[in-house]
RNA sequence: CGCGGGGUGGAGCAGUCCGGUAGCUCGUCGGGCUCAUAACCCGAAGGUCGUAGGUUCAAAUCCUACCCCCGCAA
């Protein structure tokens, strides 16, 4: 059960591994983009890609859903973002239970986005978690855990593959030492929860009385979605590549200090920090000094006001 | 048929409403100034104005169709 590119790529190391995969549950195609076109989950292409027989019910409450798992007679359920809560109904069918592969060191980032929690939090490093699944969200008790360091570089997207196939590799290795019996189950810490709950919309705005740091690892986090951003001039304008100015004269915040070839420089709550590649609405991807250019952007200007 | 923005020399933009032989800020190349420079001065090259068709004496600009890029909303 998986619905975005994550999860597929973990369906990918499972195709490729020894055992035989009954069926596939994934979120029903959905309307999206621009003309809102029906895609279909990856999961989902890549399962029909290999003849795996996929499900998508609109939800498990009312037992249809549960049946139909009951049909198949599942050995294991493999749970990877499958963006739909099991109730315990579901948990109960298959015999030897459900395991989740899950993109954090838990129980740090119990929830929807740990990727994006981590990057933002500045964890050194994060990793997948191979676990238990019991009614409560990310509870279960750990079974495997492999860890990667966060890269100064790494943007959610970045980490998010990196993740996904250390998070297949992970669950074939689990595989296998449970087949040959050899995996315990540790249960959580529960005084080390940390909560990761989906990012939304809203918080890719850009505060400037942010420190300088904080907000550099949000135009990381928040990639592809929402994208960090701000306005000029009531234009909105994202945020694809910063990082600290060396240099950190104090300014208004949201103040433009410079603007050279190298970018644009913003004075923030505490420090400055250096556009490196921004888009304005309608436009592109640009580098930020090409973007000052055309906009004639002076130092002086505020953003985000 | 969900809503909207955009495609103009290498880059980013203006010009399009009110048709009339293409402009700005940079970059590039050459020269100059300077101990020197990414600074400054002088000069040059470089554009089928997304594609196709139409209207017109004349189209970047008006009309039609199509292609490509992007944002919003989900």
């Amino acid at each position: 059960m998986g619905t975005p590119e994550l999860a597929a790529t973990v369906l990918g190391g499972v195709i490729d591994g020894e055992d035989r995969i009954i069926g596939v549950f994934t979120r029903p195609d959905a309307a999206r983009g621009r003309g809102l076109e029906v895609v279909a989950p990856p999961v989902k292409q890549l399962a029909q890609a290999h003849g795996v027989p996929v499900l998508q019910p609109r939800g498990w409450k009312d037992g249809s859903a549960v049946a139909a798992l009951r049909d198949l007679v599942p050995d294991l359920v493999v749970v990877a973002a499958y963006g739909r809560l099991l109730p315990q109904a579901a948990l109960d069918v298959p015999r030897f239970g459900c395991i989740n592969v899950h993109a954090s060191l838990l129980p740090r980032w119990r929830g929807a986005d740990p990727i994006t929690r981590a990057i933002l939090a500045g964890d050194a490093e994060t990793g997948v978690t191979i676990m238990q699944m019991v009614l409560e969200m990310d509870a279960g008790a750990i079974l495997l855990q492999r860890s990667t360091p966060i890269a100064p570089d790494d943007t959610r997207e970045s980490l998010e593959q990196r993740l996904a196939t250390l998070g297949a590799r992970a669950l074939r290795e689990a595989l296998a030492e449970w087949r040959a019996g050899r995996l315990a189950a540790t249960p959580q810490d529960p005084a080390r929860v940390t909560l990761a709950p989906p990012v939304e919309k809203q918080d890719g705005l850009v505060d400037w009385r942010r420190p300088a740091v904080e907000i550099e690892r949000a135009v990381r986090a928040f990639q592809p979605w929402p994208v960090a951003s701000t306005s000029r001039g009531g234009v909105p304008l994202r945020i694809w590549r910063a990082e600290l100015a060396a240099t950190a004269p104090q300014g208004e915040a949201g103040a433009v200090l410079a603007v050279d070839a190298q970018g644009v420089v913003v004075a923030t709550g505490d420090g400055a920090l250096r556009l490196r590649e921004v888009q304005a609405a309608g436009k592109k991807r640009m580098p930020a000094a090409d973007w000052a250019r055309g906009a004639r952007l002076a130092p002086g200007e505020r953003l985000g006001a």
